[in-house]
DNA sequence: TGTACATCAGTGAACGCGCGTTCACTGATGTAC
DNA sequence: TGTACATCAGTGAACGCGCGTTCACTGATGTAC
């Protein structure tokens, strides 16, 4: 039945938020329809009275990650005194290791975005420069350095890239995957402070 | 019908090298088993008479995917003046940001391992132990040293997120993705012989 | 403020579709004599 | 070497299943008077 113009707000939040953390932890494909509404506490028909399709709620939901991310490293960037060094333990931690859907959404869906719809390739683009730009602010030189800039490119592919393959490797080999974000804490915060 | 024993083995091994290609170009569920046969000249049939499983011909291609890479990569190692310096470049070249059929399976597969079956979990984590080691041997101190070991590590995860970043991006905004594995060509260079 | 009714968010069964897997069948291969 | 036959790699229609999406229906909300 009808609800109120505030429910419609808190349902639509909720699918969002649910399918964000979803999306994460089985990937594009492995998070159905019916699952992620049952979840946010309604049916798939609610969720298509909401958005024209799967791939809709999901470019929403990459957004809303990105955007979550974003605020969260711009708190931390304001409030710690050596911010990319709390911003790397944070990132490279035995938590972000084993919550994926709590964590960053680059190092979850990394090689699925290149195989969806262009609306969750272009929301995963967009999130993605507002992330480094965030992360350049941070580094030395700041906005205007070209040398910040590809300082900052290199920190973030390198943390993403070291804790998508500790999780792939994580339940296979859990020492690896501790080694693998261990020496990326290591050697990364010599490469920021260089 | 029946077939002599050499055409089997050609059989099974057109089926996990279009395999190894299909599942990095479009992901471990994007990729069907009737579509795999297909293009290897065959039909399901054939490929459930020699493999138990679709989870059983996607490890042995993981096997076979890490196996290539490691054997591309020891003889560029044992050829090339610099070798790493020359990794770096192949890696992170134009050709590698757009062929994912032909390119690193640790780059093609990152997110997708962790929710398949355990056998292509282990096949991966063995896979990718024996890249480390590869890379580690090419590295100042070599095998004994702890640094050399951080430093592959270290150096893996950064071009594997890389590459894999610039292909998430790529469709959306291809100089963006140009500019990601140009910085970490550049970045990571400095690092290799710090 | 109270009443009548149009609106529309949400329900859930049903849809077509493509998936991984099975299996009765085919016929060339390899072997026993 | 030649013959008879058991073996088994390969075929492709058919299977159950879960997916994204649709739609007739429900009933509370919001509005016109």
């Amino acid at each position: 039945m009808r609800v109120s113009g505030k429910q419609v707000a808190k349902h639509r939040a909720a699918l969002v938020e649910t399918a964000k953390r979803l999306l994460k932890e089985r990937g594009f494909d492995g998070a159905g329809v019916v699952e992620i509404s049952r979840e946010a506490g309604l049916t798939q028909g609610a969720l298509y009275s909401q958005f024209k399709s799967k791939d809709d709620l999901a470019a929403e939901a990459v957004r809303k990650a990105f955007a979550d991310g974003v605020a969260a490293w711009n708190e931390l960037r304001d409030s710690a005194p050596d911010a990319v060094s709390a911003y790397l333990d944070a990132y490279l931690s035995e938590t972000h290791l084993t919550d994926v859907g709590s964590g960053c959404v680059v190092a979850a869906c990394l090689s699925d975005v290149r195989r969806q719809d262009n609306a969750i390739g272009a929301a995963f683009t967009e999130g993605f420069s507002t992330m480094v730009e965030s992360m350049q602010q941070a580094l030395p030189g700041g906005t205007p350095s070209e040398t910040a800039r590809r300082r900052a490119l290199i920190l973030i592919s390198a943390v993403v890239g070291s804790i998508a393959i500790a999780r792939a490797v994580e339940a296979t080999d859990p020492r690896l995957a501790r080694e693998i974000i261990s020496a990326a804490r290591d050697e990364l915060k010599q490469l920021a402070v260089r």
